[in-house]
DNA sequence: AGGACACCCGTACAGGTATACGGATGAAAG
DNA sequence: CTTTCATCCGTATACCTGTACGGGTGTCCT
């Protein structure tokens, strides 16, 4: 059945505490918007190795993560859009950056959740 | 040009830096899937609803999100087999949770984040 | 037993998203 | 000024993912 429906909830007490403050559905689009951003092997390594090296031209991205050049530019291109990647260009080299507005406990969270992960064959806390 | 190819690196130090320290492709795919998971609305509302009441069925969970039941039931499907969400299954209902171990630093900035993003018409830093 | 209800599952469909290719832009080197 | 090089852009294609629909299983109530 479609959303429109009349249904007679279970525990009607907790259904109207979660509904009172339950977040807006922009909100919660807004913030998968970044965590999708994040939820991409390409763009995750990627966003490792600026952290590590400052800056890099995706060239060089593409010969540090082993991928396509293709490839690196379009994650490029999108997490530039989002403001989370800054270029700089010099030349006809294009440096690219973390923002300084990159959120901060996402980034440690996930960069340190990488290290774990890489150098634990198997692990328990993802 | 595809991944395979012979490249001369622009600033070869910074390259060779984040090559030795880079993460596996295999955990960062591991990571992505779990973020993946956080980054989709009904899925993030869900998370939100569970963290704030403890337990819920899927029906109270449509009437708590105003989505289909179909909608919760399929996100309930991949947050259980990922091991995030567990089921208690009481007679013909199925009250659903947090797993004890949902990673906490995801889940308190998501949710966090989400609250922020609820009450604030625009914001800044996501 | 019979009917109503809560929920799950398999399939089909539509939308978004990543990748590969070709060409275009702009800067530097000969 | 032509060539080389780093990068970007538009398009086409394959893919993954969420949603909708129909049917099925088990449980409770009368």
């Amino acid at each position: 059945m479609t959303a429109t429906e009349l249904r007679r909830p279970i525990d009607p007490e907790r259904v109207a505490h979660a509904r009172s403050r339950l977040p807006s559905a922009e909100g919660a689009t807004r913030l998968t918007g970044l965590l999708s951003l994040m939820a991409d092997p390409v763009r995750l390594r990627l966003i490792y190795a600026l952290d590590v090296t400052e800056e890099l031209c995706v060239g060089d991205l593409a010969l540090a993560l082993d991928t396509s050049e293709d490839s690196v530019s379009y994650a490029l291109r999108l997490l530039r859009t989002a403001g989370l990647v800054v270029a700089r260009k010099a030349g006809r080299v294009v440096y690219n950056r973390l923002a300084d507005d990159f959120p901060a406990p996402l980034r440690n969270y996930c960069l340190r959740q990488l290290i774990a992960l890489t150098y634990q064959a198997e692990d328990s806390g993802v």
